[in-house]
DNA sequence: AAAGTTTTCTACGAATTGTAGAAGAAGCAG
DNA sequence: CTGCTTCTTCTACAATTCGTAGAAAACTTT
């Protein structure tokens, strides 16, 4: 149970990029204008999502654990567990884990990275 | 399309040990030994696969991207195109690549690595 | 209590995955 | 070459996941 859907990630985004709880209606209305901004001519077109369809989805997000909601409040808020940084460093956690030479997959890893994310990652790990 | 189910991840893992191309016998036999020899009591059951059902995941596999198949010979003989360190360094970029703030999730990255396996990556990265 | 808002239940269609039979293609015994 | 055996391809079905949403239940507000 792990990869998202289409849907699952856009409403993860919009959860993500604004750092407070959001309501359904909110989300549903930022999702509307984001497909709306959306790319030229045949871009995925902008959908108008009924309210239960992003309620829905909340709920199975929820039930990943990647949305906690605040049942007390009327409309319910949501928002995301982790930042989607942590989720990410997560997931990749997650892949790395299922190998049996994780240190081989490492170097293979590093060495596909850029010279300034290298960089980033020689300050990361310290001085030996 | 990325993630595998549980028989693709089987079949694959079986690829990735043995080096050599196998046929679609060889795997189901190979998939029936493991499922046999596979924990106590109430591990989930031993299958007996039918050799079509290997077929079709291959076939899958192949579709993928992941298995590679000569078709020259009878039986055809499928591998793994890339190694398993390979295909898990690729996920894990593939994770990481659709983040818009990669230094960070590098960061909480690095931050949950063992000390062994960060001394490892020192090395990696190399001097200055 | 009526009307409006919000949540839950239920459902359906498309895609993916495990599973395999039926039928077609290819090679081998006479 | 003709039939038998083996292997591959086609087609199919059930379960799960995901997008999508109506109907009904629950809660607010007036």
């Amino acid at each position: 149970m792990a990869s998202l859907g289409e849907l699952e990630r856009a409403v993860m985004d919009l959860l993500w990029a604004s750092q407070e709880a959001a309501t359904a209606n909110t989300l549903r209305d930022l999702l509307a204008q984001d497909s709306e901004a959306e790319g030229g001519s045949a871009g995925h077109q902008g959908k108008d999502l009924a309210v239960t369809t992003v309620l829905t989805v909340l709920s199975r997000l929820e039930k990943k654990g990647l949305v906690e909601r605040e049942r007390g409040t009327r409309p319910h808020r949501y928002q995301a567990v982790s930042s989607r940084e942590d989720h990410t460093a997560e997931l990749m956690h997650e892949v790395l884990g299922s190998a049996p030479d994780r240190e081989a997959v490492l170097a293979r890893f590093i060495g596909s990275v850029s010279e300034s994310e290298a960089a980033t990652l020689r300050k990361l790990l310290g001085g030996h």
